[in-house]
DNA sequence: TTCTATGCAAAATCTTTGCAATTAG
DNA sequence: CTAATTGCAAAGATTTTGCATAGAA
């Protein structure tokens, strides 16, 4: 065993594993996916991932596996949902605390940007410990007009 | 004018005023609508709106008039969408500062409740500062599974 | 071989729009 | 009378499902 290594491998290695411990095969289409999820630093929609596939040099991948993908990525917690008010649903890779981040959305033209914010963390955490709910994730979502659209 | 006035009307009547400074006629559908959104403590999606008056002792309103209310009331921001995770989108009055609020999810059944936190708005107030957007809203939705759920 | 992965097309769900009739001012 | 309001039905958009084929172990 070498545990200093586990924590060396990419998303998509880890994201392999994980679908092999639930017994899942290995496919073109996932794994194409998992490659274009694996590079963006962002929240993409269904739609925009398939185009990118259908465009970029990686095979493409039908709509409906998109979201079949997509579905059982979220099941095992290898990518989350965003949801940012603008009628179609986001994803994106989720990885280490390290990289944990919200999002900036602007109402005009539609840009989605990633932030991070140690202060607002720590008063999620410490909320977290005084609901009556037992916390497995948050969102959080700033609405507002971007410098471009403010003018 | 009586200033101290302004602040005592009921919900209701704020959005009736700001409707009629908009330049729009009063309407059945509409005011049964506000009533409805006025006695609810949080946020609702428009197929439990529609049922909600369909049922109950005031008029019923078409589903097409749910949404487009809906969407009048969100423009003059009477009312504020909520995005939940849970495939439909939620919509709430909104109330001044005092009764701001964001959301609890069940991930497992379904329940939205409210809570509200001092020291998670003066974070995002402070970010809001620094922040490459003109802010205009925010929203904080924390999952998990819910004390009847969690067991 | 056997079970999973995937594409295609049809279906389901939520939301918006067009149009005509109704109603407020 | 004129313009806003509303319901109904049809259209749109996004997401899910059924089924047959291809592919991995």
């Amino acid at each position: 065993m070498t545990p200093a290594k586990l924590e060396t491998g990419s998303w998509v290695d880890r994201a392999e594993a994980a679908l092999a411990a639930a017994g899942r095969k290995r496919g073109g289409a996932r794994r194409a996916m998992l490659e274009l999820l694996d590079g963006e630093t962002c929240a993409l929609t269904a739609v925009q991932i398939e185009d990118a596939l259908k465009g970029g040099r990686r095979r493409g991948v039908s709509r409906a596996s998109v979201y079949r993908i997509l579905d059982e990525l979220e099941n095992l917690r290898l990518v989350q949902r965003v949801e940012t008010g603008q009628a179609m649903v986001r994803y994106e890779r989720v990885c280490g605390q390290e990289e944990h981040h919200h999002h900036l959305v602007c109402d005009e033209c539609g840009t989605v940007m990633p932030f991070s914010d140690p202060a607002l963390e720590r008063a999620i955490s410490s909320l977290s410990e005084r609901v009556p709910l037992a916390v497995s994730e948050h969102e959080i979502v700033i609405h507002g007009a971007c410098r471009d659209c403010a003018g």
